[in-house]
DNA sequence: GCCTTCATAAACCGATCGGTACAGAATAGT
DNA sequence: ACTATTCTGTACCGATCGGTTTATGAAGGC
């Protein structure tokens, strides 16, 4: 009998799949079974809590890469360096559109409800991170605001229409766009 | 006994609230009853073919809705108005951020697959009506694609980031900004 | 007034839902 | 090697899922 054994770090990722691809309703307990390979009695084992569990467990998952590769070097690091690799990891992060913002999907339906709090929090936190990093380069902060929110919008945006489209082209030209106007921005306020 | 007798027309709209509201997984046959008043023999009448063929009619009818208010008169008529128009109506049609839309929602999970036609249909046509209307208003082709891309994709965007920032003004900022931009290229190139 | 058609309600169906119980296999500590 | 703990597979639970059936209520045509 093949019998692999796992543990909670490995495991989180993998359920986080599954929720990605299919929403939160859609993610039954039998289907993150058969596409995770781990049987019910290691799922209640590391969430004893269940679905709600798993699903809190990967937010904070999600929210801990972002917060590590882009928020916190937004925060602090030199703002031009970091907000270069910003773009670069978000367009790495969704597999240039293939991928679909989990947080923004649960934002849509009303799981939203239950995860309403970490939701928010993402999304304030990664506009007010470029924000400051946009206004510590020198942009005046009104339109620092602007154009971090508009940033934001458009990766959803984008990332919506690559799936309602089928688009691979949709995202990366979004991202270019969205990353010359705030270069534009920066060197015009330098 | 309260009865109240339906037709089609009336059921349509009521059952769509619930599909975006729920998502389709979660729009359960009994969520819809409650929400609805609607007895599932009244919703088997009208839907033989179960909630597959509500989602199919329903998309239908917001694709209908759109095609008539948005994207008839973005093909055929004067078109600054047409544009003006469609500001208007996004803005009223999903209320100003507070309403999601039900076809950007069905994009993400994995509902796409069963209606990855209608959903691809609707914003393929969406994107290609306004670049028409910008080309015919004096917009260079290719600049007339990109700002079309971009405000169907600030739309959509901006709709998630309302729902999950819980913010009504964001909606707002997005659309005068997309309207902005593109009344600039209107007179620019005109 | 009668009959047909449309619309509704309620009981019911097998399948699947999320979740539990528990026994056994693998691993780590000693 | 023995034991305690961690991890896994399976059988099972009540509840709910989407869907069907049936019986009857109301409305329109004649």
């Amino acid at each position: 009998m093949v019998r692999t054994v796992f543990e909670k770090q490995d495991v989180i990722p993998l359920v986080a799949e599954v929720f990605r691809e299919l929403g939160y309703e859609g993610a039954s307990m039998s289907a993150i079974t058969a596409r995770t390979r781990l049987s019910k009695g290691s799922l209640y084992h590391f969430f004893p809590g269940g679905k709600e569990e798993m699903a809190a467990e990967i937010l904070a998952h999600v929210d801990g890469w972002f917060v590590t590769e882009m928020f916190v070097p937004l925060e602090q690091d030199e703002p031009r360096a970091a907000i270069a690799q910003m773009w670069e990891a978000t367009d790495a992060y969704f597999r240039s559109g293939r991928r679909v913002c989990l947080i923004g999907a649960f934002a849509l339906d009303e799981t939203r409800d239950r995860f309403a709090a970490p939701i928010r929090l993402y999304f304030q936190r990664w506009i007010k991170a470029l924000e400051g990093a946009l206004v510590r380069g020198g942009v005046e902060t009104a339109r620092a605001r602007l154009l971090a929110e508009e940033a934001v919008v458009g990766i959803q945006g984008a990332l919506t229409l690559a799936r309602a489209l089928n688009d691979d082209g949709i995202f990366g030209r979004t991202l270019a766009q969205l990353q010359a106007r705030t270069e534009a921005s920066l060197s015009l306020d330098h």
